[in-house]
DNA sequence: CGATATTTGTCAACGGTGTTGACATCGTGC
DNA sequence: GCACGATGTCAACACCGTTGACAAATATCG
């Protein structure tokens, strides 16, 4: 019987993540949390890469299940707003997102899905391909932005906060007058909240494209 | 007289990245370059990450320049369309956006420039926050998805979006019914066309949130 | 100028990385 | 039972970022 599966080095390769933190993850590091032999890991993934991207799949299960259904504006920020937690809470998603279209089974579901919403609210099929793109810059660039700080306790986090703001407000007065007058303004609410501000101006600005004389 | 400073060893770098690529950058290839020895780096950086954020910076010099003067809209939008393309032609950048605000002088006038057009298109302090966040989120998350198609040539990229389109098509059509229908229309124009539509959108939202009541 | 102190470049080395190829072992189909 | 392919093991390769000890060059000061 063949001891090693794809699926038990990604739930392995997981928990060493969750362990030691997606950059120290290494080849040998999951190796040790199997019992097996490092190189054993590439019998089932041809590389590396290949094993973030499927670590980076796993890790978006479940996200397009039990999606709101009451509006498509509904059903698109809430899921964002996973997609966005999913790669808050495993970093090797990155590796998925990079360049690569959908490949793997949850991603394919996260596009089909998105895509659905939008031509069932009245998009053309290149507006909806347009919003889709948007949706998708602005998850993966608000989840890119905050990685490093949500893998931060909250209260440290908090500290981070309070010495950027006064970093700001430090500035030269004259050449930087707005950053030092708004510092105490300056990273406002959670990056939660930051992002659910930017998700509804965004799905302001799509909403604005639709259909506009027909009611 | 020092044979070694930090802006010559910046410019190799640039030149190092350009020709292996930023994925196979590394400190030893750097010192060939410089006909120096690897480690007589470490005498001007403490260590490569701090390297990389300034050549982030120095790729972000004149992004700020000359910028459109005729709105508040026109000019955050050519901005972050600038930001995105110095991201495009220097990936280095990512490392330098993860998490840490700005602290070097083009990012700090970045910033500036964006809040002080906020405020005076009339967004109160912390609406002009939050819009700056949502602003760069998504000019880096799009610079993040495109950047390896960004590093290949037209006509390899272009290849790639027909292999795409098709494999949308090739999908069960009972499983993924929007993604085959769409296929063709997928992947719009080009990356910049995509950007340009996302960040009108996100303007539009925007500028949705100004006095709601005044003229 | 000379002597001294600090900065800068060189070298060897450490501990780590992803990956490959040769070899042994195991489970399964004939 | 045997052969064969899939899987696990081991040693090794070619890199990587970084450090410490030492030499050369430069700046500082009497």
């Amino acid at each position: 019987m063949a001891r090693l599966t794809p699926e038990r080095i990604v739930t392995a390769a997981i928990a060493v993540i969750g362990e030691v933190g997606s950059e120290q993850f290494s080849v040998r590091k999951l190796g040790d949390a199997l019992d097996a032999d490092p190189t054993a890991i590439y019998r089932h993934f041809r590389s590396k890469d290949e094993l973030l991207r499927a670590i980076g799949d796993r890790s978006l299960s479940g996200v397009a299940d039990d999606l709101p259904t009451s509006s498509w504006r509904a059903c698109i920020r809430e899921l964002s707003i996973r997609i966005r937690a999913a790669n808050l809470a495993q970093p090797a998603l990155a590796s998925l997102v990079r360049g690569a279209p959908p490949r793997h089974r949850n991603e394919l579901l996260i596009t089909e899905t998105m895509l659905g919403q939008l031509r069932a609210a009245g998009f053309d099929a290149v507006t909806a391909a347009e919003a889709y793109h948007a949706v998708i810059e602005l998850t993966i660039g608000s989840a890119t932005i905050d990685s490093t700080l949500a893998s931060m306790a909250a209260s440290e986090r908090d500290q981070n906060y309070v010495e950027w703001r006064s970093d700001y407000a430090a500035l030269d007065a004259e050449a930087f007058p707005h950053s030092v007058a708004m510092a105490a303004s300056l990273y406002p609410g959670t990056a939660d909240d930051r992002f659910a501000f930017a998700i509804d101006r965004l799905l302001d600005g799509l909403a604005g494209q639709l259909v506009p004389r027909s009611p």
